[in-house]
DNA sequence: AGCTTGTACTTGATGGCGTTAAGTCACCTA
DNA sequence: TAGGTGACTTAACGCCATCAAGTACAAGCT
């Protein structure tokens, strides 16, 4: 085997395989769009396939199944979501970060409703194990770690209640109230009854309210 | 036409439609008991059907799909919901009301998880109307209403902070509240990597929190 | 008493879904 | 140039909600 063959066939290799990653990525892409459009439940294979010129079956060959096609749409907005939350760690005042935090969060909410109901509102599998045979990697884990760990500090600074001194029920707390508010938006804006306040406004007094409302000293 | 005859006229009647009142109701009976153990999503017409030995067809005849089932499951769960909420409409002090119609509400979500998920945790269909032309009644405006009213009543008393003035926001924001702590409970409880607190615990402190943040005066 | 009618329910289909088995065919390797 | 690889297709399976066309039986009319 020559040098020159090797060089065709390491390129020729290189080929395949850049073509195969592009295939994937349109599928990403197709499925993201009518999930966005449709929902994720509405969305068929054969509608995402049909998108790009393909037969539901090629999809098949890219991922293991339909979850596992929705998964990887969810990691990458995890990602964003992470990223959207590591830049706020810089803030120093943990109680300022967390109200930030909320924000952040009920805007990547609100700004990516389709993966957010996937994310936040959907019955969770347990248990599930990668093909290591370690759990897979659950990165909502992650925006979770940034939460408790500023009402953690918040905590050892004494400055919140010292009946909200566990710092996994605060957290939580502070969670379900952005979560509240995103998540009944998401499911009944469309419903007469209810005469709506803008969401983002909602959201901003109950972050101060519940900040408010858990502090110990008597500020504003 | 004698009158005997008009006796037994309306006495088979009535026994006929006794019995299919009687096969109706054990539908539903039916489809309640497996929408909780297997939830709305997984239980099929043919499963209900078969659970009480009929075919899936003879459902329809009873009601006119799957979702007109589902509805009218919801509908004697909002009623239940409303009663228990109209019971605490007789404490005096609107601020304590609303503490224990936010814990009310919260019983009722953890004790019907699975209508509890239908009813405020999945898309609603807007703009339905019934078969009179009227738009289909909306249980959970009546659920709404007796926050609005209460949270209105607080306002009027000005037991509430000057910027939390618009008694919608204020009573979104306290609805949100307890269904965020309990939505993300009923979709998150067995993810292992985060340690839930217990969740009427994180009510009740989601519910003090929020109080004692809205409020205008210092008290406790 | 016998015929008609209404109706609760079944049988057998339709079209759509996610998914799989068995190809096909172009390209790469040797 | 023969053989293999792998991306993709065709055809199917079993499931679903739902519908059209029966069947069987009780009620009502004459």
């Amino acid at each position: 085997m020559s040098v020159t063959t090797t060089l065709i066939q390491s390129r020729s290799l290189a080929r395949r395989e850049r073509q195969k990653a592009e295939t994937r990525q349109s599928i990403l892409d197709a499925a993201r769009a009518l999930f966005v459009t449709d929902g994720i439940e509405a969305t068929t294979m054969r509608a995402i396939a049909s998108k790009i010129g393909y037969t539901a079956t090629a999809i098949y060959h890219h991922f293991r199944d339909k979850d596992a096609l929705i998964e990887e749409l969810c990691v990458a907005d995890f990602t964003a979501l992470g990223k959207a939350m590591y830049n706020i760690g810089q803030i120093e005042d943990p109680v300022e970060r967390l109200r930030t935090l909320g924000m952040a969060y009920a805007g990547f909410a609100l700004e990516n409703p389709s993966q957010y109901r996937f994310m936040f509102m959907t019955q969770q599998r347990h248990g599930q194990l990668n093909d290591n045979g370690r759990p897979t990697h659950k990165p909502d884990e992650d925006a979770y770690q940034f939460v408790f760990q500023t009402v953690n500090e918040g905590i050892r600074a004494h400055r919140f209640r010292p009946e909200l001194e566990n710092p996994h029920e605060l957290a939580q707390m502070m969670w379900a109230g952005v979560h509240g508010v995103v998540s009944l938006w998401l499911t009944h804006a469309d419903d007469p009854y209810i005469k709506w306040h803008p969401p983002l406004d909602t959201i901003r007094s109950m972050v101060n309210v519940m900040i408010r409302g858990a502090l110990r000293e008597r500020t504003q």
